[in-house]
DNA sequence: ATGTCATCATGCTGATGA
């Protein structure tokens, strides 16, 4: 099985570009964030005509994620137990938490497309809120895998944070100062990474970054930084063969700031591609 | 240079979020 994860920021802008890369990567399984759509204005018929169905959870033109699978997607859900919801984005429990989080299952393996609160600032509420919802991910990681630990299971996304100083190569973003790199969210990304899920991408790629800003040639001066993941269960990292950080994917016309995180795992999809010798 | 990009609405320009 080839899973991959990408910040598309706007399937609708992206559409051409993420299909390519599926067929041309031989891609199984993508979680995908910030779709910024609702579903019934997500460009399905792309994904169905290169064989992809899909899980959409999309609210407005704000967050939103996705999976896209050659493989039947069964048991959705649109928040992990426990998940908060921002307050500025609502008045009282009744009304939807934002679209960040969208867990599916695919051949055998739990997956979730994870897009974590941005945070914004130190001193704003959506700080706290990246924390808070950090932690609740962190729980619902562990009673997962100590409960079903023969399950493969897998988030994969945009979590906003460079847990170490290598993964932050732009000198805009300061430690001390900025969000993405101070000692509370590291220390949530370390804490979910001893819940049960390792990453299981950095052994097999030291070096790289997965996003570089729009903004002040940050690309061509390789000034990005290192915030998405995929971690993995133990029962989904022992089946990891190779991954790769697509860079190239940040060139040419109308690029995502993200680019896909690929894992290849030796898990087997299903009988489907495989001769029939039993008739 | 607060230098780009995407989206929506008080809509063709500004506000919001990243």
């Amino acid at each position: 099985m080839r899973i991959a994860t990408w910040n598309v920021n706007s399937i609708r802008t992206r559409v051409g570009r993420v299909v390519d890369f599926l067929v041309r990567e031989d891609v199984d399984v993508l979680a995908m964030q910030e779709v910024k759509c609702k579903p019934e204005q997500f460009p399905a018929e792309a994904f169905d005509e290169a064989g992809y169905e899909l899980a959409i959870h999309g609210l407005n033109q704000w967050n939103g994620v996705a999976i896209a699978s050659r493989s039947p997607i069964l048991d959705v859900e649109t928040e992990f137990p426990g998940m908060p919801g921002f307050l500025k984005s609502h008045d009282g429990p009744d009304l939807p938490k934002e679209a960040r989080a969208i867990g599916a299952t695919v051949d055998g393996v739990r997956v979730w497309s994870l897009y974590v609160p941005n945070g914004r600032s130190l001193d704003d509420p959506h700080y706290a809120y990246k924390l808070d919802w950090l932690a609740a991910l962190t729980e619902y990681t562990r009673t997962e895998t100590s409960s079903r630990p023969e399950v493969p299971f897998a988030l994969m996304g945009d979590f906003n944070i460079a847990p170490l100083d290598e993964d932050n190569g732009d000198p805009a973003v300061v430690p001390g100062a900025s969000t993405h790199v101070s000692p509370p969210e590291r220390e949530a990304f370390f804490a979910l990474e001893n819940a049960g899920v390792t990453d299981v991408v950095r052994p097999l790629v030291p070096a790289g970054y997965t996003y570089w800003d729009y903004k002040q040639l940050k690309f061509p001066r390789n000034e990005g930084m290192r915030i998405d993941f995929v971690l993995g269960s133990a029962a989904f990292a022992e089946q990891v063969t190779d991954a790769v950080i697509h860079r190239n994917e940040r060139k040419g016309d109308a690029p995502s700031d993200h680019v896909p995180v690929l894992v290849e795992l030796a898990l087997s999809e299903d009988d489907d591609d495989l001769p029939m010798i039993f008739g």
